[in-house]
DNA sequence: ATGACTGCAAACGATTTGCAGAATC
DNA sequence: GATTCTGCAAATCGTTTGCAGTCAT
């Protein structure tokens, strides 16, 4: 809890209970989640607070490092990440992330990797191998 | 133009005049359009066609390497490309699309890439170096 | 005739915005 | 007291669906 308020200060965020809300409600997933279910992950967990202010705090928190918002299936998902740089590995077919150390790609022309969508292991393995 | 039907033959897909047309679209672009651009396009090339028809072309086509679907600043895009398999790295500062070989990432697990969002050489470059 | 293809208008769902009230420094 | 944060309701926008008509085999 402490430590959410450290990172928003250390990234010259104002620290408000609503970010600190939605940064605890982020830390408890397993995965990426939509704005709606991280809403109603706040509320089922006590918090009254409305689904507009979620997007709006996601958004002030997608600007730093501390929170990555990706697309997944036509809706924005939200991952808690920061640490150092790092790309994403997205599995389209069980929404699985992977965080990977491949920051550049040695294409033609150099090229900066946010985000690899594609099929992750497991899931090439059970449709046919 | 008739290598459209050929096309659409060999992937055991019905040739209609509307597939043809989309296909023609497609083929002018220098880059991914999203289904109202290629509406647009084809409207001002003498095709009266309806946005949902040009929607529900593209998700035919989409189905099958022809026609590649990715999503660009929250709306989907399509690229005709076909031809071997590849990945496709999408810059999401110019919306340049470069095809690559790319189809496996060496990472913990195997995955195998569709696409890779993040930033082109050019734009890398200009932004700051 | 049968099943696929098309268009329009309406429905949908995720996200954003206008505006007025509440909280913070 | 000014600026930021918040919530509701309404608006937006890409996309999909219901339904009725058309086309092709």
């Amino acid at each position: 809890m402490e430590d959410h308020a450290r990172d928003l200060l250390a990234r010259g965020i104002t620290v408000t209970p609503r970010r600190l809300q939605v940064l605890a409600a982020l830390a408890r997933q397993s995965g990426p989640r939509s704005a709606n279910e991280l809403h109603v992950d706040l509320r089922t967990h006590g918090t009254r607070v409305g689904l507009t202010t979620v997007y709006r705090t996601l958004a002030v928190l997608s600007r730093t490092d501390l929170v990555h918002a990706m697309e997944l299936d036509g809706e924005t998902v939200y991952l808690r990440c920061g640490e150092r740089r790092h790309a994403h590995l997205v599995c389209r077919a069980c929404g699985f992330v992977l965080h990977a150390d491949v920051a550049r790609l040695d294409t033609p022309e150099t090229f900066r990797v946010e985000e690899v969508y594609g099929t992750c292991g497991s899931c090439l393995q059970e449709s046919q191998g």
